[in-house]
DNA sequence: CTGTTAGCGCTTTCAC
DNA sequence: GTGAAAGCGCTAACAG
């Protein structure tokens, strides 16, 4: 319980400076002698001052927070993402400050975020409802999505060429010659909103002529294990023989699902996952899977979001470079 | 871009009466009539004024954030436990605010929390560094402990009762004919500390007439399945026929390490994990594990520093009940 | 029950 | 280059 609040004005007092200057010190204001900046660093340093973010944020404005908002933060796919934002914004002196958003609460998450007065907004997630989207506009704060566009196209998305990916995988199979390929979903969405999942998806299938059989278009409730597991009475109804799915928790689940009802995978049913988080390897076999680089897609939303706040603009749609890991559930 | 400043000045002009009673009636002060307090809420209401935490935070000098410090949001048992946290700290209109801390860099984490001016702590992990500690008690911030038990003894910590457990286990081990029980850890640090695992797993060899042999104490590099997966030489050399693992992610990688090298499980080694979190049942077979309770833990480590942080005092070490999950990696 | 009055610790014009 | 002073929006005594 040391003395626990020198203030500017301590330091100020000691130094026999005004507060001013040691608040331009403490600010890397140019204009202050050299020599006055020194004396006033040793009184910082005997006096052990650090600055009250809290007085500092009433005063300017600015609190240098900035909100992530997630589906959930126990997927890897999306805990890794928040370890790429929480680098970066370190790195520039942010502090990042989570709420998880499903698409029922993304609007109450985006509202307590901006009560929290954040300079600005990650939002992740495979949708985004009118409400919460209308609130970021309201708040006047920027905004970077990943995974999913923004769709109003006014703030930059971040990710992989997704419907690119999509698109490789599809084709694939079918080159592999085969029939029934399920896109699985980690809920309703992707089918509606007409995804960039979807439209990768649809441009192979077309370009091979065949039509989107919507039979093969499923969704699980949420991205997760359970989920996917669960998904297997389903799956075996529309007789698949390869399945993408968009989340790694729900190709597990269902990889698992398959094998423990006697199902061979690779050779009965090949799998492609899509996010290559920590857990595709957990699997036997491991899992195929998109890979896109998930720490890169982290750092360079947050990087975007600082530029976007220094007024800076940025395209709207930045697409990182992906891989394809061949894992042993796609021959 | 809306009228983004209501202010507490703005209502109690509007409403006609002062900011004190516009500040009570947000405060939920029962001094106030309730007639008044109607009228400002109708106020209140028709200017959707939200009141601006920082400011509140500078005057009151509380901020109502809390700090958690965890070793690794990527790891599902870190973040289902974050999650329990979170939910208690939103009941009480909490926000939390996390930070990675691993063994090397608790000190920062910790330092950094402070300067952010939290009104308590969370410390989730095997250990803390003496100075990390210091830095808590110097600002004089409540905190409250899970997984490990705080050194200096004065503040609580919750878990479940981590030394009977592992006693139990073990002691199920050399009732079904084990005699290498290896003990695996997720840092180097469980073996200096004598930790509570150790104490259990040692009280139970010598019950049983036996010795702790140090060659069955081994380590991962961190709590990850590839540090896990990296230990097969490593166990193979000790001729262990089981093994106990502090963390699921090491119980899962040095699983797959010994199946994919072609050792039997449960037939020729037996592994039993720690967490039962999301990742047991995604290899096969399934993990045994202990199961603590994990989302309760989160929930009442985040109660106890809300009663800490009212002044309540509570007991030191708070047990939770667990229990033991029998997968398929054990007979 | 309600209003007045000081600040909380810092940033930021605006003079000097 | 540096200082004085006016807030930022709110809470918390203290009166009444």
């Amino acid at each position: 319980m040391e003395k626990q609040n020198v203030t500017i004005y301590d330091v100020a007092h000691q130094a026999g400076v005004s507060m001013a200057t040691v608040s331009r010190v403490v600010n890397g204001n140019p204009n202050v002698r050299p020599k006055t900046r020194e004396k006033v660093m040793k009184v910082i340093k005997e006096l052990n001052y650090h600055p009250n973010v809290i007085a500092r944020g009433l005063a300017s404005k600015r609190t240098r927070y900035i909100g992530v908002l997630l589906p959930d933060i126990t997927n890897p796919y999306y805990s890794s993402l928040a370890l790429g934002i929480d680098d970066i914004a370190n790195m520039y002196e942010y502090n990042i400050i989570l709420a998880n958003a499903d698409p029922e609460h993304d609007a109450a998450g985006v509202e307590s975020l901006i009560m929290k007065q954040v300079d600005g907004i990650i939002f992740i997630g495979n949708s985004i409802s009118q409400e919460a989207r209308q609130k970021i506009s309201a708040a006047g704060r920027p905004c970077v999505f990943t995974d999913l566009i923004d769709p109003e196209a006014t703030m930059p998305t971040i990710n992989i060429d997704v419907e690119d990916a999509y698109y490789q995988v599809t084709k694939d199979f079918l080159a592999n010659g085969k029939k029934r390929i399920a896109l699985v979903g980690s809920d309703q969405g992707f089918k509606v909103s007409q995804s960039r999942q979807l439209q990768g998806y649809e441009k192979a299938l077309t370009e091979a002529g065949h039509a989107v059989n919507e039979d093969l278009l499923i969704a699980a409730k949420s991205p997760s294990y359970d989920s996917g597991y669960a998904l297997y009475e389903t799956f075996t109804e529309i007789e698949a023989d390869a399945a993408i799915a968009t989340d790694d928790t729900i190709a597990i689940g269902l990889l698992n699902a398959l094998l423990d009802n006697g199902v061979k995978v690779p050779e009965e049913v090949e799998i492609m996952a899509s996010d290559n988080s920590s857990i595709v390897n957990m699997s036997r076999p491991e899992l195929s899977s998109i890979a896109p680089p998930i720490y890169d897609i982290g750092a360079v939303a947050m990087r975007a979001l600082t530029k976007l706040m220094e007024n800076e603009t940025l395209d709207t749609d930045l697409k990182l470079p992906y891989q394809i890991i061949k894992g042993g559930t796609t021959s």
